[in-house]
DNA sequence: TATATACATTTGTACCTACAAATTTTGTAA
DNA sequence: TTACAAAATTTGTAGGTACAAATGTATATA
């Protein structure tokens, strides 16, 4: 569906602001997607992602503001956002003991479990979600998307 | 910047995965930017969303539902959020008299006035964050975000 | 008319984001 | 050593989103 008709503009919009409407379209049209996914597991996208990032450190710990460095929404608050991982025991909170005033953390083997059993779900998503394009419109999607970035 | 550097994945993405990151990296920073030029006006991103929408009726009065239809998120709360331009006297609320479960929503001349102190600000944010792409770039990324949604 | 049903909006609750202030721990300089 | 500044995290507060339930109004139908 045009951008227009998504709105129910009855101006003609500039390319620019089309782009950044269908920027936030769009984006919110694969997350809800995504949350669909999720909510059977009780887990919000954010927690997902954290255990994404826990995961990925193959059993090193990590702290807060690691995590908070690779999150894609840079002001999330990592420390609620283990807090409810913590009270579903998908992750262990320790204080650092070289620096007391570090944090780490881990992924359990729950946390894991959950990662596992989505894993497949996911991966289907992203594959249906993307499905309408060839590889050669993703690379360019990715590619000016990427340049929207380079200021 | 490349999306695996912006996560600090250590392994390759699929190409699927990594426009979906990119999608939400870049609209993220699009609305940051946004965000930093309303602030000063104290209206978020979606109170001045629903300004727009209300600008464009050019005078004639539009209920919640109509409001909520053309929203970019869709499950906003159109009543809080009319609730606080109301509080700002940039909104009129009126129960709609041929049905009294309508209500009738208009904008007054304050909220235009900031509309129009706006107008040029923004108008510039959108040029500038898509100055790095080219007129035939923003055609071709704004065709490949819709017919991701073609589904 | 009485009652059920649908419609339009509001309210409640849980989670998330943005940002500032507070807290605890560590490092450093007089 | 004491005082001060920096670092890492937590807490507080004001928006927002998502979704379900509640409220009030209109409409249909027996």
């Amino acid at each position: 569906m045009k951008i227009e008709d998504e709105i129910k503009s009855t101006v003609a919009l500039s390319i620019a602001k089309k782009v950044i409407l269908n920027l936030a379209f769009t984006k919110n049209y694969v997350g809800d997607k995504f949350n669909e996914i999720l909510k059977p597991f009780e887990i919000s996208g954010e927690q997902y992602n954290v255990l994404r990032i826990l995961r990925g450190q193959k059993g090193k710990p990590i702290n807060m503001q690691d995590i908070q460095d690779r999150m894609v929404t840079k002001n999330s608050n990592t420390t609620r956002l283990i807090d409810k991982l913590l009270l579903k025991k998908m992750v262990e909170r320790n204080v650092c003991p070289e620096n007391r005033r570090k944090i780490e953390i881990l992924i359990t083997q729950i946390g894991l479990n959950t990662l596992a059993e989505l894993d497949p779900l996911i991966e289907n998503h992203e594959n249906g979600i993307t499905s309408n394009l060839t590889n050669t419109e993703l690379e360019q999607l990715n590619n000016l998307l990427e340049k929207i970035r380079e200021n």
